[in-house]
DNA sequence: TTGCATACATACAATCATGAATGTATACAG
DNA sequence: CTGTATACATTCATGATTGTATGTATGCAA
């Protein structure tokens, strides 16, 4: 038990995280205690308290690991301005199903965030946060649908904001089906084919 | 104090049930006491034990004071075998979308349920009987939109099993985001006009 | 080599929360 | 009119969790 070098603290400190995302996953994340935490990263609460405040630090810490990669998705599509705005916007939806489907621990993570966590008091500074990501993807959608209307690429009775609103309701509602629904539920498949026909019915 | 009259207990049993809608939803279901609770109901812990077993079974009969008339719409919906099923099922969604919206017990329980409650462990029961009201709400759809699609009522590249999942999906997204973002995303007027593209696209 | 900051472990006090046990007054059946 | 089940209130024992305080060994700088 003693000091260990700063690249040995980095370790502990990602197997404390790493540690939280599997006892979160499992007991949610009111339900677990610090202590629990510590025991699966093989160290002790000490550990805990010297890398975080609190749980709540560990649940942001555990979620910034996470969610921007996704965010950093929709940022790659918004950034080159291209011809076929609709036809990206469908490739970044279904690459972002896909790394959820593939990457068991961004899985794991959003799962937490949707099913295994109460958005109240402290905790409502998480999901300000996931707030902000959704209101930000929102954004780029509404851009992107824009301008596919302003090249009349889009069918008229899908006015940009109903399309970007609805389409991030669709991949929310994908997204929270997979997890509710794991095991009959097979997102890899039903995505991609959901958002072609949505995308089909969008285009003029 | 002293025994009440049936009508009394369950007034009291209603009294508790209000209550716990309130802590829950304002603390969060892991984190409210059932002391709290009876406290905010003006009784004792020992009421809340004489109604209820824990507090699973206060969240299960919350869930259920509210939950099976919004599955009762759609069984009303489904019974009358229509000739126009497209605009059945849109009208009985914008119905549902509304009730959310003006019903505030409900929109308190469905807020509990989708943002302040974690499905783990024991909680998991409660999940359980979500998901099957959604399969049943989705089995619903599947058969209408299969009725529609008998009809040539469907745009060809939306089979039944899509635009049923696409549906349920698109409502359990918009409600979603409403009760993330209940004071920037109007659902009264977004929920309809998203489901009427929506339909639009859909029918041939 | 000393000394300090680091990276934890350990110990402690205080605070709930739970479930069960027990008390109790009264509505109601007979 | 009486006894019993009811509808709670009160009390108690126990355990769990938290934050903090303190201990401690060591890497590293001077």
């Amino acid at each position: 038990m003693a000091r260990r070098t700063k690249d040995e603290a980095e370790k502990t400190r990602n197997a404390l995280l790493n540690a939280a995302e599997k006892v979160f996953y499992k007991h949610g994340v009111a339900r677990t205690s610090l202590e629990q935490i510590a025991r699966a990263a093989k160290v002790t609460r000490g550990a805990v308290y010297w890398h975080f405040r609190d749980k709540i630090e560990i649940c942001e810490a555990m979620s910034n690991r996470i969610f921007l990669p996704q965010e950093d998705v929709l940022e790659h599509l918004a950034s080159n301005a291209s011809a076929t705005p609709l036809d990206d916007l469908q490739k970044a939806c279904c690459d972002s199903l896909k790394l959820i489907v593939t990457d068991k621990r961004r899985q794991r993570v959003v799962s937490i965030l949707m099913l295994r966590c109460e958005y109240v008091e402290d905790m409502a500074a998480i999901m300000d946060r996931r707030r902000d990501c959704k209101n930000r993807m929102l954004d780029r959608f509404q851009r992107l649908f824009t301008q596919a209307h302003k090249r009349k690429m889009l069918q008229p009775h899908w006015p940009p904001q109903l399309a970007a609103v609805s389409l991030q309701a669709l991949m929310s509602g994908l997204i929270n089906r997979s997890l509710e629904n794991p095991k009959d539920f097979d997102l890899a498949k039903m995505g991609p084919a959901c958002l072609a026909a949505f995308f089909k019915s969008v285009q003029a």
